[in-house]
RNA sequence: GGAGGGGUGGCCGAGUGGUCAAAGGCAGUGGACUGUAAAUCCACCGGCUACGCCUACGCAGGUUCAAAUCCUGCCCCCUCCA
C-alpha cells in the first residue's frame, strides 16, 4: 500500500490531524510507528465513547504500527483538570495491575494484543527528580497554559486553579517524549494537551508526533459527551439486553452519529440506509435495531446479538414479560407483607417511600395488572408471584426464595 | 498579613427567625401519547408501615418556644490590597 493510501485510511472519521505532513514522510520511510493512546486508570470501565478511538487504533495496527496502550497511573494522581480537582492519592500497585487487567481484558474486544503494548507513565515519571521537574516546567508558560480552555474559563470565572493541575498537560507531554511517540491520539477536547506533548519532544530534540484527534461521541441525551460521570454512556462490558436498550432509547438523529463513529460499515452503507429511512423505505426503529445488533456483536456475539433483539421486542414492543427474570433470594418481615416493603427487598426501588409513589404514580404491576393500592398486603408464599416497576424493571418472587424473619 | 464577598438538595440557583423537606430550572423516575425513540402533556422527585416522626441548608457549639436564616469558633472558596 502507498504511503498515500495509508494515511487516507488514517484520515478516515478523524475531527483534525496536526503534524500531516511529518507523519506523511515517516510513513514514506516505512517505520513502524509507535502509536500512543493514554488512559485514565481510575475509570476502567469502556464505553462506546472510548472505541471512537480504539477503532481508529486498530486501523494503525492493521497498517502494521504498534500501539503503546499507556495507562496513566502516575498522572492519575493529578487527574486531567476538569474543575473538580482534588489531588488523588497515588493507587497502589496491585489496584494498578487489577485496573490494568481490566482494561486490557476489554480493549481487545477490539485492538490487536499482538500489535499493542501497554505500559505504565509511572515507569518514568516517578523517576522523575525535582530538578528534572523544574526543567520541565521551565518548558511552558503561564500564558500558554492559560489558553487551555478549561483554565481559561476558570480563570476569568474567578473559580480556583490549583499549580498542580498545571502539571497535568506537561507530564502527559512528557510521556510523549520518554516514549517516543510518533503518534498521540486523544479526543478533540485533548487538543491542547497532545500539542503540549508536541511543543516538548522538540524542546528535547525529539521528533514531533503528529497529534490525531477523534471526534467526542456524544451520550445517550444526544448533547454531553459520553462520560461515566454523567450516566449517558454504554458500556461495552455491559451485559446485551442493556446495551441493546440503550441503543434504541436514543434519538433517530443522534443514531446515525453512531453509526459513523462506533461501528465500522463502509460509508456508503450508512448514507444507502440513512436515504431508505428519509424515502420511507426503512423503518428508523429498524435501522436502529441493526444498529444495537451490530454494537451487542461486536462486545458479545452474534447469539446474544439476536437474543437481545428478541428480549426487545417482547418486552417493549409487546409489552410482555420477559422470559428471564432475576428471582431474589428475600428476607421479610411478615407473611402477608406490605407491597411498599416488598418492592424495596426485591430491590425494584430504593426506597418504601419510592414504592408508594410509584404504586401512587400508576407503575407497578403484579403478574402484568395494574396495582393502585399502596396499603396492599401480598402474600408471598401461596404462589410465584412476578412483580413490575415500569416497563423495564422485573422480578419474579418464588415461595422457596422468601424468608419470613420474624 | 489586611479588607470585603461567599459555601443551600445529583447539578444550577432563590430564600435573612416561624407559613421551609426548603421557590424556580436542569437531570432523573412513573404515567399518557408513540416506533421502548424524539417532541409534548401530567404526576412524582430525603427517609420511616407514615394525617405523625426522623434526618438535612460547609463543620462544631450557642441564643430562642422556634434557626437555612441570629451569635461564637473552625474549615474551604473567590475578589481587592500587600
Amino acid at each position: 500500500m502507498t504511503p498515500e493510501k495509508q494515511l487516507e485510511i488514517i484520515k478516515r472519521g478523524t475531527a483534525e490531524i496536526i503534524g500531516e505532513e511529518e507523519l506523511l514522510e515517516k510513513l514514506k520511510e516505512g517505520k513502524t510507528l509507535k502509536v500512543k493512546a493514554g488512559f485514565d486508570p481510575t475509570a476502567p470501565d469502556l464505553h462506546l465513547g472510548h472505541t471512537v478511538l480504539l477503532w481508529k487504533l486498530r486501523d494503525f495496527q492493521e497498517l502494521g504500527h504498534t500501539v503503546y496502550f499507556l495507562i496513566g497511573d502516575f498522572t492519575a494522581m493529578i487527574g486531567d483538570p476538569t474543575g473538580k480537582s482534588e489531588t488523588r492519592p497515588p493507587l497502589s500497585k496491585e489496584e494498578i495491575f487489577k485496573n490494568a487487567q481490566t482494561y486490557t481484558e476489554q480493549v481487545f474486544k477490539i485492538l490487536d494484543p499482538k500489535k499493542t503494548i501497554v505500559t505504565f507513565n509511572s515507569k518514568w515519571l516517578s523517576e522523575l527528580s525535582p530538578v528534572d521537574l523544574i526543567k520541565l516546567a521551565s518548558k511552558y508558560t503561564v500564558a500558554r497554559m492559560l489558553e487551555r480552555d478549561d483554565f481559561s474559563k476558570r480563570f476569568k470565572e474567578n473559580r480556583p486553579i490549583h499549580i498542580h493541575e498545571f502539571l497535568y498537560p506537561l507530564l502527559q507531554g512528557y510521556d510523549s517524549v520518554a516514549l517516543e511517540a510518533d503518534v498521540e491520539f486523544g479526543g478533540t477536547d485533548q487538543k491542547f494537551n497532545l500539542l503540549v506533548g508536541r511543543h516538548l519532544q522538540k524542546e528535547y530534540g525529539k521528533s514531533q508526533q503528529a497529534c490525531i484527534m477523534m471526534p467526542i461521541l456524544e451520550g445517550l441525551d444526544g448533547i454531553q459527551k459520553m462520560s461515566k460521570s454523567l450516566g449517558n454512556y454504554i458500556g461495552i462490558m455491559e451485559d446485551p439486553k442493556e446495551q441493546f436498550g440503550k441503543v434504541m432509547r436514543i434519538t433517530d438523529e443522534l443514531m446515525w452519529r453512531y453509526y459513523e463513529l462506533v461501528t465500522r460499515l463502509p460509508e456508503e452503507e450508512i448514507e444507502k440506509m440513512k436515504k431508505e429511512v428519509t424515502e420511507g423505505i426503512l423503518h428508523p426503529m429498524e435501522a436502529k435495531k441493526k444498529l444495537g445488533e451490530i454494537i451487542v456483536k461486536t462486545f458479545h456475539d452474534e447469539k446474544a446479538a439476536i437474543e437481545a433483539r428478541k428480549h426487545f421486542e417482547k418486552v417493549f414492543s409487546k409489552r410482555e414479560i420477559p422470559e428471564e427474570i432475576s428471582e431474589p433470594v428475600i428476607t421479610v418481615p411478615e407473611n402477608p407483607i406490605w407491597l411498599p416493603g416488598l418492592l424495596k427487598e426485591a430491590g425494584l426501588v430504593k426506597s418504601t417511600s419510592e414504592g408508594r409513589r410509584q404504586i401512587k404514580g400508576g407503575g407497578v404491576r403484579i403478574d402484568g395488572e395494574k396495582v393502585t393500592d399502596e396499603n396492599i398486603k401480598i402474600d408471598v408464599l401461596s404462589k410465584e408471584i412476578i412483580l413490575q416497576v415500569g416497563k423495564r424493571k422485573f422480578a419474579g418472587i418464588k415461595p422457596q426464595n422468601v424468608k419470613v424473619s420474624s
